[in-house]
DNA sequence: ATAAAAAAATCGAGCGTTCGCTCAATTGTG
DNA sequence: CACAATTGAGCGAACGCTCGATTTTTTTAT
């Protein structure tokens, strides 16, 4: 794989990249062999699975309403995944690893100055969430609820993007462009403003805000709070 | 009922006190006649719930551990609600209820200047999440996953707060103590920062962050982003 | 004060249903 | 015709919920 291919896959948050994505990481699971069938069907799985989920829990919903939904008969369902627990985690998973690639791989141009890397990062957040925004809020809803195992996975996820967020602030404050006592706190505080964007999301809808607005006034909103000195 | 035990009971966040305006409100669901064996067999009832449902979701929490966690047989929890859904829409509108009355009531003397009352507000949202941490985390993680009639209790209590928040900036802003150009996207803004004390709380635990502190730097933030001027 | 009667509260085995999951049989493919 | 992929009826287990039997508490009668 070349670099442009690398780069395009990166970014590719369609639902077959994705699920592409997805059939890569649970290849000894996943016991179709061809790689377009597998990805096809997944597609239709994953997608039921988000719709249906978005109704009602993921606990409450059953095999059998996805087998019903997404077309993919109740046996053939366990071509692709050996417990409900797995699918589940799939597509945890994905979130996680769509979020670190893309955040964690800015534009090189951003880098220079930490007001712009901050704003690149809250624009793509914003971004990200609104193309995967079944994804996203399905991650934020099951993620809780699961046990043992995911439970560590999800707050590594979690952390792993704040301290994207806590790195920028930090050089900020080195460099004089903020000022915040605590950027790990800043941080921390600056999460929750954009994960509200894909959770409450019909509330935003109802007050006809949209992504580019949104992320507009969650900037306006961290760097006053980050006392920034936009000279820098 | 006077003043004083008017105002004791809006404030009782105890098990007990939040039992007895449960089982109020549910007069003719609980058959069970004499309040005080009512009360101690709802807290009972609700603090196994409420256990239960923080290590799996509610869904997932089945009626027999909820027997077998609170002591309390099969049969006999049935004379406390009528349907697994009754026993879930019992606490979400308790931590409603609560919520509106303790907000919605700040004492007279910071009602003169903006800034104390929005300071209040933060300091009292902390404190009341801190003292009703489970009824607040299981409030957050399954009021999405409820379906039908309580999906827009849920909305409402939101939106309830919510605008609590939205009337002190506009009163703020108003008498130029803020400087916000959209007060109901600051307020809607405040709340998520609010709910990470109680979503997240084992992230600031983890960090050695206590209440106090936390309320602090929420205020800290949040006055820096509304551009406080102090004078006022 | 005590026993009998009435009422209130508790109990858990059992009902019908649905769940996650399996597998022998069937269909599609190169 | 070998192999990949799909199918859905069927398995045991667990679910929400009910109900007649039982225990505990309160009231009444003596």
């Amino acid at each position: 794989m070349n670099a442009t291919e690398a780069l395009k896959k990166l970014s590719d948050v369609s639902m077959e990249g994705l699920c592409g994505s997805i059939l890569e990481r649970h290849r000894e699971t996943v016991r179709v062999q061809k790689p377009h069938i597998a990805i096809s069907k997944l597609v239709l799985i994953i997608e039921a699975t988000l719709k249906l989920s978005s109704r009602q829990s993921f606990h409450a919903t059953s095999l059998r309403q996805i087998s019903e939904e997404s077309g993919v008969s109740m046996g053939s369902l366990y071509s692709y995944f050996d417990s409900k627990d797995t699918l589940l985690l799939m597509i945890l998973d994905q979130v996680a690893t769509t979020t670190t690639n893309i955040l964690g791989n800015p534009p090189e141009e951003v880098l220079a100055k930490p007001l712009n890397h901050l704003r690149w990062l809250i624009e793509t957040h914003v971004e990200l969430t609104d193309a995967m925004l079944p994804w996203f809020n399905f991650a934020f809803l099951e993620a809780k609820s699961f046990p043992r195992f995911g439970r560590k996975a999800a707050i590594e996820s979690e952390e792993a993007s704040e301290r994207i967020f806590r790195e920028v602030i930090e050089k900020g404050v080195q460099q004089a462009c903020f000022v915040v006592e605590d950027p790990a706190f800043a941080a921390a505080l600056v999460k929750p403003l954009l994960q509200d964007w894909y959770v409450k999301r019909s509330k935003w809808r109802r007050r006809g805000i949209n992504a580019k607005e949104y992320s507009t006034r969650v900037k306006n909103f961290v760097e006053k709070a980050l006392s920034v000195n936009a000279a820098t």
